[in-house]
RNA sequence: GUGGGCGUAGCGCAGCUGGUUAGAGCGCCAGGUUGUGGCCCUGGAGGUCGAGGGUUCGAAUCCCUUCGCUCACCCCA
Protein backbone atom coordinates (compact mmCIF):
# COMPACT_ATOMS: atom_id res chain seq x y z
CA UNK A 1 0.00 0.00 0.00
CA UNK A 2 1.16 3.31 -1.39
CA UNK A 3 -0.27 5.96 0.72
CA UNK A 4 0.58 9.36 2.49
CA UNK A 5 1.64 8.97 6.02
CA UNK A 6 -1.10 8.98 8.98
CA UNK A 7 -2.50 12.12 8.77
CA UNK A 8 -1.59 13.98 5.80
CA UNK A 9 -3.28 14.33 2.35
CA UNK A 10 -3.01 15.67 -1.15
CA UNK A 11 -4.64 18.03 -2.52
CA UNK A 12 -5.43 17.36 -6.31
CA UNK A 13 -5.70 19.39 -9.12
CA UNK A 14 -9.77 20.48 -9.05
CA UNK A 15 -9.16 21.23 -4.98
CA UNK A 16 -6.18 23.01 -5.20
CA UNK A 17 -7.72 25.49 -7.69
CA UNK A 18 -10.30 26.67 -4.59
CA UNK A 19 -7.30 26.21 -2.11
CA UNK A 20 -6.04 28.50 -4.60
CA UNK A 21 -8.92 30.93 -4.40
CA UNK A 22 -9.47 30.72 -0.75
CA UNK A 23 -5.65 31.69 0.08
CA UNK A 24 -6.45 34.39 -2.31
CA UNK A 25 -8.78 36.04 -0.80
CA UNK A 26 -7.85 35.47 2.75
CA UNK A 27 -4.06 37.52 1.34
CA UNK A 28 -6.54 39.99 -0.30
CA UNK A 29 -8.24 40.95 3.07
CA UNK A 30 -4.86 41.00 5.01
CA UNK A 31 -3.32 43.13 3.01
CA UNK A 32 -6.07 45.76 3.03
CA UNK A 33 -5.82 45.81 6.62
CA UNK A 34 -2.29 46.74 6.32
CA UNK A 35 -0.52 43.43 7.40
CA UNK A 36 2.51 42.18 5.64
CA UNK A 37 3.33 38.80 4.53
CA UNK A 38 5.94 37.10 6.87
CA UNK A 39 7.36 33.54 5.82
CA UNK A 40 9.38 31.95 8.32
CA UNK A 41 11.08 28.29 7.72
CA UNK A 42 8.79 25.16 8.37
CA UNK A 43 11.31 24.28 11.28
CA UNK A 44 12.93 26.30 14.19
CA UNK A 45 14.92 25.23 17.14
CA UNK A 46 12.95 23.22 19.47
CA UNK A 47 14.26 25.66 22.35
CA UNK A 48 12.40 28.00 20.57
CA UNK A 49 8.26 26.37 21.36
CA UNK A 50 9.65 25.19 24.39
CA UNK A 51 10.16 28.60 25.94
CA UNK A 52 7.24 30.08 23.73
CA UNK A 53 4.45 28.10 24.03
CA UNK A 54 5.32 26.65 27.28
CA UNK A 55 6.90 23.22 28.46
CA UNK A 56 3.31 21.89 30.16
CA UNK A 57 1.15 22.39 27.27
CA UNK A 58 0.17 19.52 24.94
CA UNK A 59 1.74 20.71 21.93
CA UNK A 60 5.38 20.82 23.36
CA UNK A 61 5.39 17.07 25.68
CA UNK A 62 3.70 15.38 23.59
CA UNK A 63 3.19 16.90 19.61
CA UNK A 64 6.23 18.35 18.15
CA UNK A 65 8.16 16.48 15.49
CA UNK A 66 11.28 17.07 16.89
CA UNK A 67 14.68 15.57 15.28
CA UNK A 68 18.31 15.98 15.88
CA UNK A 69 20.18 17.03 12.50
CA UNK A 70 23.68 16.09 11.43
CA UNK A 71 25.42 19.03 13.16
CA UNK A 72 23.70 17.76 16.64
CA UNK A 73 20.95 20.27 16.28
CA UNK A 74 17.24 19.97 18.42
CA UNK A 75 15.12 21.32 15.66
CA UNK A 76 11.34 20.89 15.25
CA UNK A 77 8.49 21.33 12.95
CA UNK A 78 6.60 23.88 13.70
CA UNK A 79 3.68 23.02 15.38
CA UNK A 80 1.92 26.89 14.92
CA UNK A 81 3.08 30.12 13.96
CA UNK A 82 3.55 32.67 16.75
CA UNK A 83 6.60 31.68 17.82
CA UNK A 84 8.59 31.75 14.81
CA UNK A 85 6.95 35.24 13.74
CA UNK A 86 8.07 36.39 16.97
CA UNK A 87 11.81 35.01 16.60
CA UNK A 88 11.91 36.47 13.28
CA UNK A 89 10.25 39.85 14.91
CA UNK A 90 13.30 40.08 17.01
CA UNK A 91 16.34 38.61 14.97
CA UNK A 92 15.08 41.45 12.59
CA UNK A 93 14.90 44.42 14.91
CA UNK A 94 11.40 44.88 13.65
CA UNK A 95 10.32 46.79 16.75
CA UNK A 96 13.22 49.39 15.65
CA UNK A 97 11.08 50.45 12.87
CA UNK A 98 9.12 52.59 15.20
CA UNK A 99 4.91 51.69 15.44
CA UNK A 100 3.51 48.51 15.89
CA UNK A 101 4.53 46.11 13.68
CA UNK A 102 1.78 44.22 11.61
CA UNK A 103 2.68 40.71 10.12
CA UNK A 104 0.91 37.70 8.71
CA UNK A 105 2.13 34.57 7.55
CA UNK A 106 0.10 31.33 5.36
CA UNK A 107 1.42 27.93 5.55
CA UNK A 108 1.71 24.54 7.22
CA UNK A 109 2.01 23.54 10.32
CA UNK A 110 2.84 19.86 12.14
CA UNK A 111 1.57 18.29 14.92
CA UNK A 112 1.65 14.56 15.93
CA UNK A 113 -2.03 13.65 17.33
CA UNK A 114 -4.41 11.32 16.57
CA UNK A 115 -6.32 12.46 12.97
CA UNK A 116 -9.84 12.93 13.23
CA UNK A 117 -12.57 15.35 11.40
CA UNK A 118 -10.71 18.31 11.29
CA UNK A 119 -7.24 17.34 12.50
CA UNK A 120 -4.16 16.45 10.67
CA UNK A 121 -1.13 16.05 11.17
CA UNK A 122 0.46 18.48 8.37
CA UNK A 123 -2.41 20.83 8.86
CA UNK A 124 -2.44 24.75 7.33
CA UNK A 125 -2.99 27.71 9.18
CA UNK A 126 -3.36 31.50 8.09
CA UNK A 127 -2.53 33.91 11.05
CA UNK A 128 -1.96 37.60 12.39
CA UNK A 129 -0.24 39.38 14.89
CA UNK A 130 0.43 42.66 15.75
CA UNK A 131 3.45 42.92 17.84
CA UNK A 132 4.15 46.37 20.40
CA UNK A 133 0.53 47.82 20.77
CA UNK A 134 -0.79 47.36 23.70
CA UNK A 135 -3.99 49.69 23.28
CA UNK A 136 -7.28 47.69 23.57
CA UNK A 137 -8.22 48.48 19.87
CA UNK A 138 -5.13 46.15 18.43
CA UNK A 139 -7.40 42.90 20.52
CA UNK A 140 -10.52 44.60 18.77
CA UNK A 141 -9.26 44.99 15.25
CA UNK A 142 -7.59 40.93 15.70
CA UNK A 143 -11.39 40.05 15.94
CA UNK A 144 -13.03 42.28 13.72
CA UNK A 145 -10.44 41.50 10.86
CA UNK A 146 -11.10 37.53 11.89
CA UNK A 147 -15.23 38.51 11.47
CA UNK A 148 -14.58 40.97 8.39
CA UNK A 149 -12.12 38.16 6.86
CA UNK A 150 -14.71 35.32 7.41
CA UNK A 151 -17.78 37.82 6.12
CA UNK A 152 -15.99 38.35 2.89
CA UNK A 153 -15.64 34.87 1.99
CA UNK A 154 -19.34 34.53 2.59
CA UNK A 155 -19.57 33.17 6.24
CA UNK A 156 -22.20 34.77 8.33
CA UNK A 157 -23.58 31.77 10.74
CA UNK A 158 -20.12 31.69 13.02
CA UNK A 159 -19.86 32.23 16.54
CA UNK A 160 -17.13 34.23 18.35
CA UNK A 161 -16.34 33.66 21.91
CA UNK A 162 -14.56 36.23 23.82
CA UNK A 163 -12.68 36.11 27.39
CA UNK A 164 -10.00 37.46 29.43
CA UNK A 165 -7.76 35.41 31.34
CA UNK A 166 -5.96 38.42 33.23
CA UNK A 167 -2.00 39.13 33.51
CA UNK A 168 0.80 37.55 35.29
CA UNK A 169 -0.24 39.45 38.50
CA UNK A 170 -4.04 38.38 39.13
CA UNK A 171 -3.79 35.63 37.14
CA UNK A 172 -1.56 34.42 40.06
CA UNK A 173 -3.97 35.52 42.64
CA UNK A 174 -6.68 33.90 41.05
CA UNK A 175 -5.41 30.52 40.55
CA UNK A 176 -4.96 30.22 44.14
CA UNK A 177 -8.29 31.11 44.96
CA UNK A 178 -9.57 28.50 42.04
CA UNK A 179 -6.77 25.71 43.88
CA UNK A 180 -7.97 25.55 47.02
CA UNK A 181 -11.72 25.88 46.04
CA UNK A 182 -11.06 22.87 44.04
CA UNK A 183 -8.65 20.78 46.08
CA UNK A 184 -11.53 20.06 49.04
CA UNK A 185 -13.57 18.16 46.15
CA UNK A 186 -10.68 16.99 43.74
CA UNK A 187 -11.32 13.65 44.33
CA UNK A 188 -14.29 13.92 41.83
CA UNK A 189 -11.98 15.29 39.37
CA UNK A 190 -10.94 13.58 36.34
CA UNK A 191 -7.35 11.64 36.68
CA UNK A 192 -6.28 14.76 34.19
CA UNK A 193 -7.60 17.10 35.71
CA UNK A 194 -5.90 16.53 38.69
CA UNK A 195 -2.37 16.38 37.22
CA UNK A 196 -3.84 19.93 36.02
CA UNK A 197 -4.42 20.89 39.54
CA UNK A 198 -1.22 22.10 39.97
CA UNK A 199 0.36 22.12 36.53
CA UNK A 200 -1.99 24.63 35.06
CA UNK A 201 -5.28 24.60 36.93
CA UNK A 202 -6.99 27.41 34.15
CA UNK A 203 -7.20 24.29 31.78
CA UNK A 204 -9.52 22.56 34.49
CA UNK A 205 -12.56 25.16 33.78
CA UNK A 206 -12.99 24.38 29.96
CA UNK A 207 -12.77 20.39 30.33
CA UNK A 208 -15.43 18.50 28.96
CA UNK A 209 -15.46 15.51 31.93
CA UNK A 210 -19.18 15.58 33.24
CA UNK A 211 -17.59 16.04 36.97
CA UNK A 212 -15.59 18.30 36.32
CA UNK A 213 -18.01 20.49 34.67
CA UNK A 214 -19.99 20.61 37.66
CA UNK A 215 -17.37 20.74 40.17
CA UNK A 216 -16.77 24.02 37.93
CA UNK A 217 -19.73 25.57 38.80
CA UNK A 218 -19.27 26.61 41.83
CA UNK A 219 -15.58 27.66 41.57
CA UNK A 220 -14.60 31.44 41.78
CA UNK A 221 -14.66 33.30 38.32
CA UNK A 222 -11.33 34.74 37.47
CA UNK A 223 -13.36 38.34 36.45
CA UNK A 224 -13.84 38.49 39.71
CA UNK A 225 -10.06 38.45 40.56
CA UNK A 226 -8.76 40.85 37.49
CA UNK A 227 -6.95 43.81 38.32
CA UNK A 228 -8.30 46.95 37.27
CA UNK A 229 -6.21 47.29 34.54
CA UNK A 230 -7.18 44.12 32.82
CA UNK A 231 -10.63 44.45 33.54
CA UNK A 232 -10.52 48.11 31.89
CA UNK A 233 -8.95 47.01 29.18
CA UNK A 234 -11.08 43.67 28.85
CA UNK A 235 -14.04 46.39 28.96
CA UNK A 236 -12.81 48.52 26.06
CA UNK A 237 -12.63 45.47 23.85
CA UNK A 238 -16.21 44.75 24.51
CA UNK A 239 -17.39 48.34 23.76
CA UNK A 240 -15.25 48.33 20.65
CA UNK A 241 -16.81 45.38 19.23
CA UNK A 242 -20.35 46.51 20.23
CA UNK A 243 -19.52 50.02 18.69
CA UNK A 244 -19.16 48.14 15.14
CA UNK A 245 -21.56 45.48 16.14
CA UNK A 246 -20.10 42.65 15.98
CA UNK A 247 -21.57 40.01 17.77
CA UNK A 248 -19.54 37.76 20.21
CA UNK A 249 -20.80 35.86 23.70
CA UNK A 250 -18.25 35.96 26.57
CA UNK A 251 -17.00 32.55 27.52
CA UNK A 252 -16.18 32.88 31.31
CA UNK A 253 -14.31 29.29 31.19
CA UNK A 254 -12.72 29.89 27.75
CA UNK A 255 -9.17 28.97 28.27
CA UNK A 256 -6.27 28.83 25.85
CA UNK A 257 -4.20 25.78 25.68
CA UNK A 258 -0.60 27.83 24.71
CA UNK A 259 0.65 29.61 27.90
CA UNK A 260 1.69 32.74 26.41
CA UNK A 261 -1.97 34.54 26.52
CA UNK A 262 -2.49 37.46 28.83
CA UNK A 263 -5.85 39.16 28.83
CA UNK A 264 -8.12 39.08 26.07
CA UNK A 265 -8.65 35.37 24.25
CA UNK A 266 -11.27 34.42 21.52
CA UNK A 267 -12.03 31.64 19.34
CA UNK A 268 -14.41 31.38 16.04
CA UNK A 269 -16.16 28.77 16.02
CA UNK A 270 -18.56 26.30 13.29
CA UNK A 271 -20.91 24.78 15.15
CA UNK A 272 -21.67 21.99 12.26
CA UNK A 273 -18.08 21.01 11.78
CA UNK A 274 -17.93 18.17 14.17
CA UNK A 275 -16.21 18.02 17.38
CA UNK A 276 -12.97 19.84 15.87
CA UNK A 277 -15.32 23.00 15.36
CA UNK A 278 -12.70 26.46 16.18
CA UNK A 279 -11.91 27.87 13.01
CA UNK A 280 -10.10 30.54 14.55
CA UNK A 281 -8.27 30.85 17.58
CA UNK A 282 -6.27 34.11 19.05
CA UNK A 283 -5.31 36.76 21.99
CA UNK A 284 -2.92 38.74 23.60
CA UNK A 285 0.29 37.58 24.38
CA UNK A 286 2.37 40.63 26.37
CA UNK A 287 4.98 38.63 28.09
CA UNK A 288 5.98 36.32 24.81
CA UNK A 289 8.57 38.74 22.65
CA UNK A 290 10.36 39.24 25.88
CA UNK A 291 10.50 35.27 26.84
CA UNK A 292 11.76 34.75 24.14
CA UNK A 293 14.40 37.17 24.63
CA UNK A 294 13.34 40.48 23.34
CA UNK A 295 12.40 43.75 23.96
CA UNK A 296 9.83 44.19 26.61
CA UNK A 297 6.60 44.58 23.96
CA UNK A 298 3.08 43.59 23.98
CA UNK A 299 1.60 41.40 21.29
CA UNK A 300 -1.94 40.39 19.94
CA UNK A 301 -2.98 37.70 16.96
CA UNK A 302 -5.14 35.02 16.57
CA UNK A 303 -4.25 31.85 13.60
CA UNK A 304 -6.98 30.38 11.72
CA UNK A 305 -7.32 26.48 10.28
CA UNK A 306 -7.50 26.30 6.94
CA UNK A 307 -8.81 22.50 6.35
CA UNK A 308 -11.31 23.97 8.87
CA UNK A 309 -11.96 26.81 6.87
CA UNK A 310 -12.16 24.92 3.48
CA UNK A 311 -14.22 22.28 5.19
CA UNK A 312 -16.87 25.04 6.46
CA UNK A 313 -16.86 27.40 3.37
CA UNK A 314 -17.02 23.88 1.48
CA UNK A 315 -20.08 22.76 3.27
CA UNK A 316 -21.98 26.21 3.03
CA UNK A 317 -21.27 25.81 -1.07
CA UNK A 318 -18.97 28.72 -0.95
CA UNK A 319 -16.64 27.69 -2.95
CA UNK A 320 -16.85 29.00 -6.66
CA UNK A 321 -16.50 26.33 -9.11
CA UNK A 322 -13.49 25.99 -11.37
CA UNK A 323 -12.78 24.75 -14.88
CA UNK A 324 -9.65 23.47 -16.33
CA UNK A 325 -11.09 23.15 -19.68
CA UNK A 326 -8.96 24.21 -22.40
CA UNK A 327 -10.38 26.42 -24.86
CA UNK A 328 -9.68 24.82 -27.94
CA UNK A 329 -9.01 20.50 -28.32
CA UNK A 330 -6.81 19.97 -31.07
CA UNK A 331 -7.05 16.56 -32.78
CA UNK A 332 -4.60 15.12 -35.22
CA UNK A 333 -6.28 12.52 -37.33
CA UNK A 334 -3.02 10.30 -38.30
CA UNK A 335 0.61 9.91 -37.18
CA UNK A 336 1.76 11.98 -39.64
CA UNK A 337 -0.19 15.07 -39.00
CA UNK A 338 0.22 14.64 -35.07
CA UNK A 339 3.64 17.13 -35.50
CA UNK A 340 0.99 19.43 -37.36
CA UNK A 341 -0.99 18.89 -34.15
CA UNK A 342 1.82 19.85 -32.10
CA UNK A 343 2.81 23.27 -34.25
CA UNK A 344 -0.40 24.18 -33.76
CA UNK A 345 -0.62 23.69 -30.22
CA UNK A 346 2.24 25.57 -30.03
CA UNK A 347 1.18 28.08 -32.17
CA UNK A 348 -1.93 29.02 -30.05
CA UNK A 349 -0.33 29.09 -27.18
CA UNK A 350 1.88 31.99 -28.35
CA UNK A 351 -1.20 33.55 -29.30
CA UNK A 352 -2.30 33.49 -25.52
CA UNK A 353 -5.02 30.54 -26.42
CA UNK A 354 -5.93 27.73 -23.53
CA UNK A 355 -4.96 24.64 -25.65
CA UNK A 356 -5.15 20.64 -25.39
CA UNK A 357 -3.81 18.24 -28.13
CA UNK A 358 -4.13 14.82 -28.64
CA UNK A 359 -1.29 12.81 -28.02
CA UNK A 360 -2.30 9.68 -29.49
CA UNK A 361 -3.89 9.30 -33.29
CA UNK A 362 -7.28 7.20 -31.87
CA UNK A 363 -10.34 7.18 -34.23
CA UNK A 364 -11.68 10.62 -34.75
CA UNK A 365 -14.59 8.86 -32.50
CA UNK A 366 -12.48 8.32 -29.48
CA UNK A 367 -10.57 12.17 -29.97
CA UNK A 368 -13.82 13.80 -30.38
CA UNK A 369 -15.14 11.97 -26.74
CA UNK A 370 -11.65 13.31 -25.58
CA UNK A 371 -12.10 16.56 -26.58
CA UNK A 372 -16.12 16.60 -25.11
CA UNK A 373 -14.54 15.21 -22.05
CA UNK A 374 -11.82 17.73 -21.54
CA UNK A 375 -15.10 20.21 -21.61
CA UNK A 376 -13.36 22.62 -24.38
CA UNK A 377 -15.79 24.63 -26.34
CA UNK A 378 -13.71 24.06 -29.73
CA UNK A 379 -12.54 21.14 -31.82
CA UNK A 380 -9.64 21.98 -33.70
CA UNK A 381 -9.35 18.83 -36.51
CA UNK A 382 -6.86 18.23 -38.33
CA UNK A 383 -7.35 15.03 -41.56
CA UNK A 384 -5.69 14.17 -44.78
CA UNK A 385 -8.52 15.89 -46.69
CA UNK A 386 -8.07 19.76 -45.56
CA UNK A 387 -4.74 19.40 -44.83
CA UNK A 388 -4.28 18.54 -48.38
CA UNK A 389 -5.01 22.54 -48.82
CA UNK A 390 -3.37 23.53 -46.13
CA UNK A 391 -7.05 23.81 -44.00
CA UNK A 392 -8.17 22.35 -40.83
CA UNK A 393 -11.52 21.83 -39.81
CA UNK A 394 -13.04 24.05 -36.66
CA UNK A 395 -16.45 22.56 -34.59
CA UNK A 396 -17.71 24.07 -32.49
CA UNK A 397 -18.47 21.90 -29.32
CA UNK A 398 -22.31 22.53 -28.60
CA UNK A 399 -23.89 23.18 -32.11
CA UNK A 400 -22.05 20.77 -33.80
CA UNK A 401 -21.36 22.78 -36.52
CA UNK A 402 -18.19 22.56 -38.41
CA UNK A 403 -15.92 25.36 -40.85
CA UNK A 404 -13.01 25.00 -42.30
CA UNK A 405 -10.18 27.55 -42.05
CA UNK A 406 -6.76 28.48 -43.61
CA UNK A 407 -3.88 27.60 -41.72
CA UNK A 408 -2.35 30.97 -42.09
CA UNK A 409 -5.70 32.69 -40.15
CA UNK A 410 -6.00 29.95 -37.39
CA UNK A 411 -5.29 32.47 -34.61
CA UNK A 412 -7.45 34.84 -35.90
CA UNK A 413 -10.61 32.71 -37.06
CA UNK A 414 -10.33 30.97 -33.15
CA UNK A 415 -10.48 34.19 -31.42
CA UNK A 416 -13.58 35.11 -33.34
CA UNK A 417 -14.99 32.13 -32.95
CA UNK A 418 -14.27 31.77 -29.09
CA UNK A 419 -15.93 35.15 -28.82
CA UNK A 420 -18.96 34.46 -30.08
CA UNK A 421 -19.80 31.40 -28.33
CA UNK A 422 -18.68 33.30 -24.86
CA UNK A 423 -20.79 36.12 -25.86
CA UNK A 424 -23.83 33.71 -26.13
C1' G B 1 -2.04 7.15 24.21
C1' U B 2 -7.56 5.08 24.79
C1' G B 3 -12.39 3.54 22.68
C1' G B 4 -16.20 2.69 18.55
C1' G B 5 -17.17 1.89 13.16
C1' C B 6 -15.17 0.30 8.49
C1' G B 7 -11.51 -2.14 4.66
C1' U B 8 -14.85 -6.25 -1.85
C1' A B 9 -13.28 -3.37 -9.57
C1' G B 10 -10.69 3.49 -11.00
C1' C B 11 -15.18 5.54 -7.65
C1' G B 12 -19.32 4.96 -4.31
C1' C B 13 -21.38 0.12 -2.89
C1' A B 14 -24.25 -5.02 -2.67
C1' G B 15 -22.90 -10.00 -1.29
C1' C B 16 -21.27 -11.79 4.86
C1' U B 17 -27.32 -17.52 9.02
C1' G B 18 -19.86 -20.57 5.04
C1' G B 19 -21.35 -23.88 -0.78
C1' U B 20 -19.65 -23.95 -8.11
C1' U B 21 -16.52 -19.41 -12.57
C1' A B 22 -17.35 -12.72 -6.58
C1' G B 23 -21.87 -8.90 -8.55
C1' A B 24 -24.88 -4.47 -10.36
C1' G B 25 -24.35 0.94 -11.03
C1' C B 26 -21.08 5.06 -12.47
C1' G B 27 -16.47 5.59 -14.97
C1' C B 28 -13.01 3.44 -18.69
C1' C B 29 -12.13 0.87 -23.66
C1' A B 30 -14.25 -1.00 -28.29
C1' G B 31 -18.25 -1.75 -31.79
C1' G B 32 -23.17 -0.10 -33.74
C1' U B 33 -21.17 5.19 -38.42
C1' U B 34 -14.07 2.86 -43.42
C1' G B 35 -13.57 11.11 -40.67
C1' U B 36 -17.82 13.12 -36.12
C1' G B 37 -18.55 13.80 -29.32
C1' G B 38 -22.82 14.25 -25.85
C1' C B 39 -28.29 10.35 -25.79
C1' C B 40 -29.26 5.16 -26.79
C1' C B 41 -27.93 -0.15 -27.75
C1' U B 42 -24.22 -4.24 -27.67
C1' G B 43 -19.73 -6.20 -26.07
C1' G B 44 -15.06 -5.95 -23.29
C1' A B 45 -11.15 -4.97 -19.87
C1' G B 46 -10.45 -4.40 -14.77
C1' G B 47 -10.57 -7.71 -8.27
C1' U B 48 -3.95 -11.25 -4.14
C1' C B 49 -12.36 -9.65 -1.37
C1' G B 50 -6.34 -4.79 3.16
C1' A B 51 -2.32 -8.49 4.86
C1' G B 52 -0.91 -12.99 7.68
C1' G B 53 -2.47 -17.22 10.31
C1' G B 54 -6.41 -20.63 12.07
C1' U B 55 -11.24 -23.61 11.95
C1' U B 56 -13.52 -26.47 7.81
C1' C B 57 -14.36 -31.17 2.64
C1' G B 58 -15.02 -25.89 1.36
C1' A B 59 -13.91 -18.95 3.83
C1' A B 60 -15.19 -12.36 0.90
C1' U B 61 -18.47 -14.72 4.77
C1' C B 62 -16.55 -17.71 11.23
C1' C B 63 -12.05 -17.00 14.88
C1' C B 64 -7.17 -14.74 16.09
C1' U B 65 -3.24 -11.36 14.85
C1' U B 66 -1.66 -7.24 12.15
C1' C B 67 -1.79 -2.94 8.97
C1' G B 68 -4.69 0.96 7.11
C1' C B 69 -8.86 4.34 7.00
C1' U B 70 -12.49 6.83 9.84
C1' C B 71 -15.13 8.99 14.03
C1' A B 72 -14.76 10.19 19.11
C1' C B 73 -11.89 11.06 23.87
C1' C B 74 -7.47 14.01 25.38
C1' C B 75 -6.15 18.59 23.22
C1' C B 76 -6.25 22.06 19.59
C1' A B 77 -6.59 25.38 14.16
Amino acid sequence: MTVAPRGTYDILPDQAMAWQWMEMKIREVLLAYGYGEIRTPIFEHTELFLRGIGETTDIVEKEMYSFTDKGGRNLSLRPEGTAPVVRAYIQHKLHGQGGATKLFYLGPMFRQERPQAGRFRQFHQFGVELIGEDSPMADAEMIVLAHDLYRQLGLTGLEIYLNTVGCPVCRQEYKKELIASLQASSDQLCSSCRLRLDRNPLRVLDCKEASCQALTEQVPLLHDYLCLDCREHFQQVTNLLDQVQVKYEIKPKLVRGLDYYTRTVFEVINHDLGAQNAICGGGRYDGLVEECGGPSVPGVGFASGMERLFMTLEQKALLPAFSRAPQVYIIPLSADLTTVGFEAAFLLRQNGFKVEVGFTPKSLKAQLKAANRSGAPLALIIGEDEWQDRQVTLKQMDTGDQVRADWAELAEQIGQMLAQTESL
